[in-house]
DNA sequence: AGCGAGGTACACCGATCGGTATAGTCATGG
DNA sequence: CCATGACTATACCGATCGGTGTACCTCGCT
């Protein structure tokens, strides 16, 4: 129960699963061969393929196991901050910042492998999407906290200015994303209706946007 | 004046571009062979060679190609909405709708390139950051007619809507993005401060207080 | 008349792609 | 004791990749 739910791979899977990790999403799905993430990972091609099958279902769990590490670092964030909308709010948008300059910046990865999947039927699709509206469940689950009138309209906004941010940090157009989405997301759903927002002096807890700025 | 500003392209050149810029955004740019394009644009692969010198050549003309359509369905659309700023960002939220209903629902296409563009030093992400602020500035401008009070950090939030409008749309997560975002948009730009003058009301600095951002 | 630009048709290149096959090593546990 | 599972090493497969070379054709323009 309280374990993880991690699937029991083998040492050798899960080095290929590291190495597919890093690599996919440095140089994209189709620019990646399964030769050199086999070699990254210190493993054979026969080792690969007899844990994965094709590189089509390594791509589905490199996805998978991605977004796994990616709830469970917005759940804990999020219960960590208390239960008001403001907090939980500043919590998450801070561990997406927090994420994304962890990764480096290449944007959102669900984004990116769908960019690269035109088969609408494959299952990595689907899991993009299953995370999407995770996501969204999150910010509806923020406004109806916070009592806003139109929660689902609300969240809707919210998220689609989180997944702004995440893009926009990926291609390095501008500065400041998270904390202009977080500032934004905060007026939409805190400040919509007569509220007092806690210090509204700036520094909107994002910590110091000690964005890595070089670009 | 009322001509088309397009390069002088040689009809097999042109076919050539219309036949990549199909490809490229339903396949990807890694996934649409050289071989492909030729075939489709019916002519053959020396020509595609003679007229573009390589795939990668190819594909900045392809992103060059579609950013000028785009701009150029934009600025009509916003010059033809009238100079107040909610008409504008209503004009400009229902181009992008439109657009992206006639391209498919694959996205934008400078975001998909962008993820599968490994090499910061490759021509085409300059020419994807260069779009991408030229919304900004788009945003930045309607800002500046409504009046609001830190009209940079109101930009930066709209256009991280209107982004994350467009790629949601693409991967097709949930409904309404566009009206949802617009919605927003409005709420952010247009409602957020005093109708009139910009006093000194207290509520303001909840949001968008300080610009910040743009250093 | 002639020439160059823009083409077609097609053969060819080395490299790499995803994926398979065969053979053998080594550790663990019933 | 020995079978099984996890692995290495290496060779191989057909297909496709981006890109080049050669030869020939056919316009429009001077």
């Amino acid at each position: 129960m309280l374990v993880e739910t991690e699937i029991d791979w083998t040492p050798g899977a899960r080095s290929v699963l590291d190495a597919a990790s890093e690599l996919f999403y440095a140089r994209g799905l189709h620019a990646v061969g399964v030769e050199a993430i086999a070699e990254r990972a210190g493993v054979t091609k026969k080792t690969l393929y007899d844990r994965f099958g094709s590189k089509d279902r390594l791509v589905v769990e490199y996805l998978a196991a991605r977004d796994r590490r990616w709830r469970a670092l917005l759940t804990e964030r999020i219960e960590a901050a208390g239960p008001g909308a403001e907090q939980r709010l500043t919590a998450l948008f801070a561990a997406s910042h927090e994420w994304s300059r962890a990764e480096g910046s290449r944007g959102c990865a669900m984004v990116n492998a769908h960019a690269e999947i035109d088969d609408p039927a494959h299952p990595a699709r689907a899991l993009v999407v299953e995370q999407k509206r995770w996501m969204l469940g999150l910010f509806r689950d923020v406004a109806e906290r916070a009592g806003v009138p139109a929660p689902h309209g609300a969240a809707k906004a919210v998220a689609l200015l989180h997944e702004g941010a995440l893009v926009s940090y990926g291609t390095g157009a501008f500065e400041g994303v998270f904390e202009a989405a977080q500032e934004a997301a905060l007026l939409l759903i805190g400040g919509a209706r007569p509220r007092r927002l806690p210090s509204s002096d700036g520094r909107t807890g994002a910590g110091a946007g000690r964005d890595g700025g070089a670009r």
